[in-house]
DNA sequence: TTGGGTGCAAACTATTTGCATTCGA
DNA sequence: TCGAATGCAAATAGTTTGCACCCAA
């Protein structure tokens, strides 16, 4: 039932290294977790999934590590929903479509969204990133 | 000071009805002070403007009125930022500048935002609203 | 060795809930 | 009148913080 990680250890260390964090045991232990795949995570299920597999990591240090990972850009935070943050080891440009029936959250595949350009920016500011959520629900199956 | 409210009483009961919403004297008060003009609130401005203006509405009652209103559609929940909710009294479709280091959120004017098409939904579902967010934040005076 | 990292539990904050009281129709 | 709406306070849940201990370099 364990999940295979196609990324070793090694390779990890060397990630964390070169984006300036240092690879500690639970970090290294989470990053794991993460960028064995695109996937979409809260920091509950981060917790649950490293206690799981080794029951090594603290609820603090789950949120230090995935706030340090984001702000290094290793992960990106995605806001869609008001109770919780998830985090998306996909770190390259897309969107995402939100499931606000199931809580679900998923990647919208490809170029199939685009912005035709920016609009003007408030004076002295500059763009950090541009979030495109498509909100969708269950069809009621009439 | 005091803010001047476009909308008299009688036109604001009138609104409510029009959605379904009994417009008591808590919900009046409330929906006199958002629709007065477009504006991005939390429910903690709403109970302070609230109980500043004239102090009869409860913590539990702004809560319940903003998601009341919110599924009514006469308010549109904008989630940009993981420790709030904010409320948009513009209904209109349009989309938002979020300013992560003021906390700011702004209106993107006319249809400077516009989707090419909505990519194809997942099996099932059907789409429920689009929201676009383009984080900014200062530029740094060099 | 030694300063950053971690764990634990307590603190915080936005939001929700239970229940008795009050109000709109 | 009577069910819906409100107020209050307590409960909840996600996240943060303070501080003593530990480990990576």
């Amino acid at each position: 039932m364990s999940t295979v990680l196609p990324t070793n250890r090694v390779d990890t260390i060397e990630r964390l290294k070169s984006a300036g964090v240092t690879p500690t045991q639970q970090r290294v232990e989470i990053a794991q977790l993460l960028f064995a795949r695109h996937q979409h995570v809260s920091a509950e299920q981060v917790l649950a999934m490293a206690n799981a597999h080794s029951s090594v990591v603290s609820k603090a240090t789950v949120y230090n590590t995935l706030g340090l990972f984001a702000s290094k850009g290793l992960l990106r935070e995605v806001i869609v929903d008001p109770t919780k943050v998830f985090y998306d080891s996909n770190t390259s440009e897309h969107h995402h479509f939100y499931n606000v029936d199931s809580g679900e959250l998923m990647d919208i595949q490809g170029e199939s969204v685009q912005l035709a350009d920016l609009p003007e920016l408030p004076a002295g500011t500059q763009a950090e990133g541009v979030d495109v959520i498509i909100r969708i629900k269950q069809t009621p199956n009439s």
